[in-house]
DNA sequence: TTTCACCTCAGCCTCAAGACGGAGACGAAA
DNA sequence: TTTCGTCTCCGTCTTGAGGCTGAGGTGAAA
């Protein structure tokens, strides 16, 4: 029996349509049906066209993925779209999830995992990158979709607060009133719910969201 | 008479080393004689080839192109390196060409622009991208001002930069193929130079200065 | 009442950071 | 030529950071 699984590329990079094709030419049930090089143009081409899987890059100059993304999910509902990107920030990732889009994986993928990858889709089954994967796990911790820092007591918001502006552990601990023993374990689970591996990284978060 | 013009690509993405191939192996004049996936690999595999055009990604996980590229310049001067980037990296020119790039040419340019500029580079004629050109034009122009980082030296400017994305001394290190102690070092002098005590204050710093 | 989240603090341990001093190599400028 | 700035690296030393484990006190909710 033949099953021949239709594909559509979205790609800015006419060189990273072609090193896909190059993959998937040669896989015999792979047909690929179309191409477009930004969002838009995906969008455009795909009134008339109904792929079984979508390989979409997410930044581009014209019309970018996340929202190429929620328009073809609108019209097609059961389109598949795997999100192929070289950012692994959470930034793009849970937009893209939240766009509806089906898998994620990284472009320094392999061949085989990108060709697995669509006929997982094909049949059904989601993939998520690792370390993605990993991060949606700390972040969706009760099925429940909010930020990262959201899930910080109020004492721990003080803190970050208070490190964002470079305080040492022994400052904040003078300004809040406490030993520096406090402030170091209210530091230990504000990186752990951060994500972060260090004050540093745990000040940048804050200054980028923020939160001062 | 028969010239073979010796290619080395390095990018991250398999994909794009594929796209890219797939251009370059219809033009007969081509040989690729090598690849690699990130900027210590290229590093490493080009001790012992000696490509004629070696073409460059700036932005990999594992030591990146500019670092790279002076890495190769600085052990086979006559290397013509062809730096391929995506538009938005395009800020990235200037430390590309100071490394010893010989052309800038943006992912999104045609498979003829790009076999062009390869042979270009091999008859020794360097390649601007049109964009890129404008901006490097732009930046001679009207550039007058003098903050704190100014007095920091380029390979500082380089290692803050790090430093703001929450790199530890070790990841910098490997990133900009130096020791540990010369990180340090650097790290020692930019605190003195912004007037600040620790790690986590420049990178504060770098941040709302945005010399990310 | 029990349960639970939060805040507080402790000791112990490892390691990254950063200060300090010294030094060689190199290239540009005087 | 010498001088100077920059980049590189070394060793030593001190301390802050952070992980891990345990634990007492409080108040609100079930």
């Amino acid at each position: 029996m033949e099953t021949t699984i239709k594909l559509f590329l979205v790609d800015d990079h006419e060189m990273v349509r072609r090193g896909l094709s190059s993959y998937l030419i040669t896989e015999p049930e792979f047909e690929i049906i179309g191409e477009a090089s930004s969002g838009n143009e995906a969008v455009e081409r795909l009134e008339t066209l109904e792929p079984d899987v979508i390989l979409m890059d997410l930044i581009m100059d014209n019309g970018n993925g996340i929202e190429a993304t929620k328009e073809i999910i609108k019209r097609q509902p059961n389109s598949k779209i795997i999100i192929l990107t070289s950012f692994y920030d959470d930034e793009q990732v849970f937009p893209a999830i939240e766009a509806g889009a089906f898998s994620y994986v990284l472009k320094t993928a392999s061949a085989e995992e990108i060709t697995s990858t669509i006929k997982k889709a094909y049949a059904g089954e989601s993939v998520i990158e690792s370390k993605v994967a990993q991060k949606m796990m700390n972040q969706f911790r009760g099925n429940e979709r909010r930020l990262l820092h959201d899930e910080l007591t109020p004492r721990e918001r003080e803190v970050l607060i208070l490190l964002g502006e470079g305080k040492t552990n022994q400052e904040i601990g003078d300004m809040l009133f406490i030993g520096i023993k406090t402030v170091k374990t209210h530091v230990s689970n504000i990186l752990s719910k951060l994500d972060v591996s260090d004050r540093t990284q745990a000040a940048i978060y804050a200054n980028r969201n923020k939160l001062l």
